[in-house]
DNA sequence: CCGACCATGTAATATGTTACATGATTGT
DNA sequence: ACAATCATGTAACATATTACATGGTCGG
């Protein structure tokens, strides 16, 4: 939760509000968050100095804090990304209820079959989508990253970007391909059965 | 966690260590959990009344409760597998780390990528070592499982057990190749700068 | 007898979800 | 005026992690 706030404002400054759309749509899939994590965990980190905020206005008074990532906070980032990756214990609840479907008909298994199949075409396509907007420079965020470096670094900073996301796109296709396989061969227990 | 163990218990009974062990090795891969977490909602459970628990002793005084699931647990663990597939928000800090790994230099990255590499490599043999288990009839669990099916129910459930752990060894083998690809994307990148 | 493993628990803390709550702005 | 979206918060609850804590069994 942390380095995804620190993360996201090293781009650029931003408000709790975008962190919000971030990451609960793109961002999100590296990292999900709703706002009531994500107010209260702004104003941790800026207690703690690793992040400023300034108070604006949007129209007459709606209130709006902006914050920036401060020096303190930018290193703590960067020492972060400094250490080896880490990897949370699973939590796969379909691949759960897959393994203990062998109680139910084959019908009902083809069903969640299919819902899994449709759940990671939706993903696929949507990260493809956000991958094709980052590639041709159309997602004003990542602009914002880019623009302060040189053209090497540049091109590491792009690179890192379609990594992520091209291995999103990988992993819901491996999920779609997996389904496909898993429906067929279904379906050929079913045809051995009759 | 709820139906963690009610699945690991529609098998056949078991004790709070069973589980213990299972959740931290080859169950734990679809969904983890520790000793601290799994004995409290054992007797959660219980009072609920989806299990019951019988006192037994190991040796002379050592105390061990095992776990059966009663009628109205079997019903609930069958609900839920009716129900159609729940997904998680996605929290992958190895992702989130390599995205903010631009202010790295390519031998950091390069670490990063190795690490994931290795971690996948490990994680890939341990579960295909798993399914050739599953598979030979080598699980003593799943073959209690099995056994109080007829051939064609069995065979549908070995089906099931079959997707879910290729399905992770497939998972790991994609992670193995989009990191060797990173790499040599990587390396692509500090050629064309020297 | 000692170390590895069996077996179970609690407490403090951290993290995450759902629901409740409020009010402004912008475009139609 | 009305709806959609901007913008921020709190409270109750559920879930998960880490550390603390205890004692028995079994094989060498």
């Amino acid at each position: 939760m942390k380095y995804t706030i620190l993360g996201y404002l090293s781009s650029a400054p931003g408000s709790g509000y975008d962190l919000v759309q971030q990451l609960g749509g793109g961002l999100g899939w590296f990292w999900a968050a709703s706002h009531s994590q994500i107010y209260p965990e702004l104003r941790r980190l800026e207690s703690a100095g690793l992040i400023t905020g300034a108070a604006t206005t949007v129209g007459e008074r709606l209130e709006k804090r902006v914050y920036s990532l401060t020096e303190a906070g930018l290193q703590d980032l960067l020492d972060w990304t400094r250490q080896k990756p880490e990897y949370r214990p699973s939590r796969d609840p379909e691949r759960l209820q897959l393994l203990f479907s062998d109680n139910n008909d084959v019908e009902t298994i083809r069903q969640h079959l299919q819902a899994h199949l449709d759940h990671f075409t939706e993903r696929r396509d949507q990260v493809i989508d956000m991958r094709e907007r980052i590639l041709t420079g159309k997602h004003p965020r990542i602009q914002q990253r880019l623009k302060k470096k040189d053209a090497a670094e540049r091109a590491k900073a792009l690179l890192l970007c379609d990594l992520a996301y091209s291995g999103d796109v990988r992993r819901a296709e491996l999920e779609i391909s997996w389904a496909t396989e898993a429906l067929a061969r279904l379906d050929g227990l079913a045809g051995s059965e009759a």
